[in-house]
DNA sequence: AACCGTGCTACAAATAGTGTAGCATTGTCA
DNA sequence: TGACAATGCTACACTATTTGTAGCACGGTT
């Protein structure tokens, strides 16, 4: 897979608008939740790989790579940590995490209306 | 693909914490792309195959499917719209956008850093 | 030298996404 | 009424991505 450079062309997009970029680089499995399992301060590659539970270390490797390229992470000696950018990108997105309890409680309180089986 | 409900088990958490369904949800191709084009008012399945550029009828109508599910988009006369969960969901991830662009310009001002081939 | 723990790769099987074609339904309008 | 167009959506064969297990190569320790 290539890296979604902004500028270039990327995945649902030809102009390369850098929020589509963007999305294109979060819209790839796992991407986001290293950056948010790195919020808790910087892993070595083993650690991650249980922070994230079942990421299967292909994945997670290629993972890094890609958020390596784009400098939201950086390898340091006491692992992978967050960079600057990658520091602002989890802030941004930060309040993800309490909004979705809210989400959840909502959801599960009209369950009934759900349908959740046949999704494919 | 299964819908990422909160408080199930999805992929990457066994415990489903609501975080981590609504990653595993935004971290599925064009999930966030299709919520962002949204933004721009309801849309009918062509038009958003439309404002998706590339997108292929098989995911959009699963990702419309999962969306739905999950309450964040609703289908009205007018089409496919935002829910109010769904536009609280985008209003948290509007600055992306701008930020996007500053990343895009800090990215290809030290282009020579890159590694941009084989990233795979 | 035998033993860790590390980052990471190989590889086959399973799963997900793409792109084209086109079906079924509904609404127009002659 | 019947041809026509637009809609939501499915079929299907192909390609790309992810998973999961195994294990290699390397740099410390003991």
């Amino acid at each position: 897979m290539t890296i979604p450079l902004p500028g270039t062309q990327v995945r649902g997009s030809r102009t390369g608008k850098p929020i589509m970029a963007l999305l294109d680089l979060v819209g790839r499995n796992w991407a986001l939740g290293i950056l948010w399992n790195l919020q808790q301060g910087p892993a070595t590659f083993r650690e991650l790989q249980l922070r994230c539970e079942k990421i299967s270390p292909t994945i997670l490797n290629n993972r890094l790579k890609e958020l390596k390229a784009l400098q939201l992470i950086e390898m340091a000696s006491s692992g992978y940590q967050l960079s600057v950018a990658g520091n602002e990108l989890i802030s941004i997105i930060f309040p993800l995490g309490e909004w979705s309890h809210k989400w959840a409680r909502q959801l599960t309180g009209d369950e009934q209306k759900l349908q959740l089986k046949g999704s494919r």
